[in-house]
RNA sequence: GUCCCCAUCGUCUAGUGGCCCAGGACAUCGCCCUUUCACGGCGAAAACACGGGUUCGACUCCCGUUGGGGACGCCA
């Protein structure tokens, strides 16, 4: 019923997939997905300086990490010059175009002069009423001319947006833009209008920063004869300080997240809430949900800020929610790039590995905090929490000393397969025979085994590291204790 | 500067004239749970930018001011 909606990202070859463009693709791929239409990508490469092949991988892969599928081959601009021109060169047959012969320099000069006396700059239409004779005449100077479109002198363009509403605007504020290039290349916002109407896109969803290029494109589709699509200007995402999303803001391209250990389901999540929600209170949502409860009539217009805390909070939720089995498939990665341990370990001791994420799973944010806070369950090379020892420590040196050593002794009559309830009983008993609060002899453990305030139930920790490991690393404590002059 | 857009808690937002002395989420702060850290539970603080209208009644409609954003290329 609804195989005529066809929609597009047009991302310009930048070297990355910049969280805008992945939210601006996530509406367009949600509204496709919804309405089982068509989800095209379309390089919007006409100018080659600034394009290059890995530029578009880029951002490619920016989307297939996300999941992000599209249909059919990706088109580029690069390839279709030849379109263009036709339709540019049927334009001016019908003399709603016409050449240029104004050089770049001249144009230049004007621009600053206008900028001087705090004037708009618009092209003066010097060369659209020149006669057959003027223009024989710059051509047999070999002259090189551009085409120009033909817009409106007077009155006022409009056009209807689904978010925004109608938008107007006074023609005298626009001015003749160039369509193609001496060298036969056509521009943006021409080649735009060409294969938005030949891919037989239906709605235009793009970022809000194209408004005023909305104004030019519908004169062309006009002039063309062509029927408009929908448009659909998305607001912008701001940074912390409401301007633009960009580098100094911090991460901006999608595999900055990644490289953070943010989940793509979370990122897509998290974007597509930006400017749009459901209308209920769903946030967490499958990208199954996201699908059916989108609409372009509940996108915001209001620019939104980008808040990165939400987003970690959001990936914890991600994280809880996981399988566990599934959740050290993705965390093996940092675990192994932090140097902690190998492929192999985790292939040969899945269940043990598997533990420590159970351990875990509640206090991670990212997967990135995985070889931050299991650090001691790899390696002995750790460092006692400076506020830990002052505490746990060093506050009445003597009597942690008696208590890791008494503890330590109990310890060594537990079984030797190292059971958390026999841990937790040896603890308990001997803190009644001491008569003080578990929780003295608790804290100075916790800090002599992980090196750590925080973490696990210590009993859990225990027996997953071992009597061995315990044992040692508490005796390690009590050397440090001792030899530290205070 | 000109034009366009926007304006609800710090942030993301709900709200389309009475249901709102404004609801949810993140963050913040308390309390509870607890060996710690988290989780969880309960609770607190926190917003309709301002000024005029319209209306019996405005967060909701209109106008203006202020503030913010965007666009002003032979870039996309």
């Amino acid at each position: 019923m609804s195989d005529n909606i066809a929609v597009r990202m047009a991302p310009s070859p930048s070297g990355f997939l910049h969280v805008g463009a992945a939210r601006t693709a996530i509406f367009n791929y949600l509204f496709a997905r919804h309405h089982g239409g068509k989800f095209i990508i379309r390089v919007e490469d006409t100018d080659e300086k600034r394009s290059s092949e890995e530029m578009i991988q880029a951002i490619l892969e920016g989307l297939k990490w996300m999941n992000i599928d599209w249909d059919g081959e990706i088109h580029f601009q690069s390839k279709r010059f030849d379109v263009y021109r036709e339709h540019a060169l049927n334009l001016l047959n019908d003399d709603k175009a016409y050449y240029c012969y104004c050089t770049p320099d001249e144009l230049n000069e004007k621009r600053q002069k206008a900028q001087k006396e705090k004037r708009t700059f618009l092209y003066d239409r010097k060369c659209r009423d020149l006669s057959d004779e003027d223009r024989a005449a710059m051509d047999a100077e070999g002259r090189r001319k551009v085409l120009r479109i033909k817009m409106p002198i007077e009155g006022e363009g409009s056009f209807d947006d689904v978010i925004a509403g109608t938008l107007k605007r006074d023609y005298r504020e626009l001015d003749d833009w160039i369509i193609m290039r001496p060298d036969g290349r056509c521009t943006y916002n021409f080649c735009c209008v060409v294969d938005d109407h030949l891919m037989g896109i239906s709605h235009v969803i793009r970022g809000n920063d194209h408004i005023t290029n909305t104004f030019k494109q519908v004169v062309t589709y006009d002039a063309l004869g062509w029927k408009r699509p929908v448009f659909a200007h998305i607001p912008l995402i701001l940074g912390k300080d409401k301007s633009k999303i960009s580098k100094r803001h911090g991460a901006v391209s999608v595999t900055e997240y990644r490289n953070q250990g943010i989940f793509p389901e979370t990122l897509f999540n998290f974007l597509s809430l930006l400017g749009w929600n459901p209308g209920d209170d769903r946030e967490i949502m499958t990208r199954d949900e996201l699908i059916e409860a989108f609409r372009l009539e509940r996108i915001s217009p209001r620019n939104a800020v980008f808040d990165p805390v939400k987003l970690e909070w959001m990936n914890s939720e991600y994280i809880r929610r996981m399988d566990d089995n599934e959740l050290l498939d993705k965390a093996r990665w940092s675990l192994i790039e932090a140097g902690l341990t190998t492929r192999l370990s985790i292939e040969s001791h899945w269940k043990w590995h598997l533990r420590v994420v159970q351990l875990l799973k509640e206090r991670v944010k990212t997967l990135n905090d995985f070889p931050r806070m299991a650090r001691y369950f790899y390696t002995d090379e750790f460092d006692y929490d400076e506020k830990g020892q002052k505490k746990h420590f060093f506050k009445e040196p003597d009597d942690s000393l008696d208590m890791l050593k008494r503890f330590r002794d109990e310890l060594s009559r537990v079984g030797d397969d190292f059971r958390q309830d026999e841990i937790e009983a040896a603890l308990r008993g001997l803190s009644e025979k001491m008569h003080i609060k578990p929780a003295l002899l608790i804290h100075p453990t916790r800090l002599a085994v992980t090196g750590m305030t925080g973490g696990p139930g210590l009993f859990e920790l225990m027996e997953l590291l071992g009597k061995e490991k315990c044992l040692q690393r508490i005796n390690r404590a009590i050397e440090y204790i001792q030899q530290k002059p205070d």
